[in-house]
DNA sequence: GTGAAAGCGCTAACAG
DNA sequence: CTGTTAGCGCTTTCAC
């Protein structure tokens, strides 16, 4: 392994030089910047990061909370979206995300363990409010956090305007006549799924319509099966009124509604309507094709990462706690005007 | 932060009897050990990795190497179900895993740079062949690396049996009767692509079956746009004799053919048969149910973690470079016998 | 079974 | 503008 200390002698100056040009000091003479650089290129030398973390406390490294659990992890379509663009911004400031797990070495290590194990800068939160306990410890802690899930006290989250895309579909619907406007939720104990529902009461209220309690369902997880479950449990619960519309709350089942409609002999759109809560990649290539609303989040990893190494290298941030990125509604072929 | 040297004070050793007892030797004995992990515990310790790695040279960090550009990376479902588990299963033996890129920094590093720079113990490759080059350096160094994608010469790399998987996808196909059987390929400079592009070639020839190219298609890259492309150009190629079955290269792109096929009026599987490849989560929800061969893609990671953590700890393998998973036939309903 | 001491590669005062 | 020096927190001989 080479060293500072074989670049210096190499380049004839100290290792103290060398370390200064190589974090770009300004008190470094042109001349003597050059040929370190250039016997650095030369001898093949990378800094080596262990070292410079110790001596300065700072490891370039953020440490990345998810829930496995409830399949809303890496493999979950819309968390690794943001995760990459997450990464890809703080990649460009020189960080790198570390996953941060509960179990660790075989022993139960929390969540802060592991964290100050790595000596992460920081943490993006990706954890629903289900799981408040486990990071607990690191929302106590000074280490500094951003979420894009769960909203805690004085700490940044950004996240999607569910209230704005709820009201986006839904007047939608309201649009093209519907009345008989049905909702799957998602688990409530997400905050996506609370505020999606609570939007869809809200909305109903502000149309003076009835809110009835059969139209709705909410999905056990973000599995496929569960909302195949969910779609069938509402078809159980509204057979002798079926809706008009169904609103879903997220675009995986969005879409194993529609096909298990479909199979029960439904015709999408002219019998059923549906919106979902999303736009993943295959919403498009559905049959028909699903209307949705998109979430932006390349957006939301961008913004996330930004605010993060904002806190970190103690910035000023001018921005509330709580960063609503907007939603947009995008028509395809799930809706259709209510039939007379 | 709370160091041995906190520890030792207050236990009342040395700082090196605090680390020992932290490595687990033998030499401690049971009454210091448990004295020095109880004021560990009360003081609130957590080792510092970073001083371990810079004076042991071992950091506990694999680096991970994806292609986002091929749409490849941790956003596709295949690559990161195989992540999440090698993740868990390297989790348990006290690794983590950084992601690798090119750009590090705003300047451009290669990626051995990035392993040097985090002195990552160990790399996972899951990139094409198509990125030959930009890896080659570190195939060349002396880091230790599993591969679960490409497959390189004197290294480890653990895929799919892909001959298999198109054989058994083929042969179900004959045995129902199918003579004409057409194949959408996956990007033939990717392993996957062409080993199940030729297997298919291969199982024609054994069963005497005339190879037509019109019977086949190479979609770009690996999105949905890209299949649906491909499917409507099979359509076209064969419009004048049909193929009765198509086996194509992954489900996401034989989903895509599914709705293609029928919004062009096909029926499936009465008119066109189709088997895919991977078995991702949303096969068993498409209409019909997607006939498919399965890839375990837990297996595939963990057996990578393994293979990885053995060459780290330098343990003997006896096993051969090229580790084949077994694939799967998943029988669901987008297969019929082939209409007399 | 335990401890003293040197050192891993780098940074950060402080001098010069 | 450059160099000296003293750590950062931990591990590892080698004595005891």
């Amino acid at each position: 392994m080479v060293t500072i200390y074989d670049v210096a002698k190499e380049a004839g100056c100290s290792p103290a030089t060398v370390s200064k040009a190589f974090n770009n000091y300004k008190s470094i003479s042109q001349k003597t910047y050059k040929k370190i650089m250039e016997t650095a290129d030369k001898l093949g030398y990378t800094p080596n990061n262990s070292a410079r973390a110790l001596a300065t406390k700072k490891t370039w490294l953020i440490g990345v909370v998810l829930s496995e659990e409830l399949h809303t992890g890496i493999t979950h379509p819309h968390f690794s979206e943001i995760l990459q663009s997450f990464n890809t911004r703080i990649g460009e400031y020189g960080y790198d995300i570390v996953f941060i797990s509960k179990r660790f070495g075989n022993k139960e290590e929390s969540y802060l363990e592991h964290c100050l194990y790595r000596g992460v800068d920081g943490v993006l939160l990706a954890v629903g409010a289900k799981f408040k306990d486990e990071i607990k410890s690191i929302l106590e802690s000074d280490i500094k956090c951003v979420s894009v899930e769960g909203i805690y006290p004085n700490k940044y989250t950004v996240i999607s305007d569910n209230r704005m895309g709820s009201f986006q579909a839904l007047e939608y619907l309201y649009f093209l006549g519907h009345r008989k406007i049905a909702h799957i939720a998602c688990p409530l104990n997400s905050v996506a799924g609370r505020e999606r529902y609570e939007a869809y009461r809200e909305f109903l209220e502000s149309r003076g319509m009835e809110f009835n309690p059969k139209y709705v369902v909410e999905a056990e997880d973000f599995t496929h099966e569960a909302g195949q479950k969910a779609a069938l449990q509402l078809l159980q619960q509204t057979f002798d009124d079926f809706p008009t519309a169904v609103y879903v709350a997220y675009d995986d089942v969005a879409y194993v509604s529609m096909t298990t409609f479909q199979e029960k002999g439904f015709r999408i759109p002219e019998d059923i309507s549906i919106v979902g809560f999303d736009n993943i990649k295959i919403s498009a290539f559905t049959t028909p094709p699903l209307t949705t609303i998109e979430q932006d989040r390349m957006e939301i990893g961008k913004r996330a990462a930004d605010l993060l190494i904002n806190l970190i290298e103690e910035k000023e941030i001018d921005e509330p706690y709580e960063i609503r990125i907007p939603t947009k509604l995008i028509m395809r072929n799930s809706c259709s005007r209510v039939a007379e």
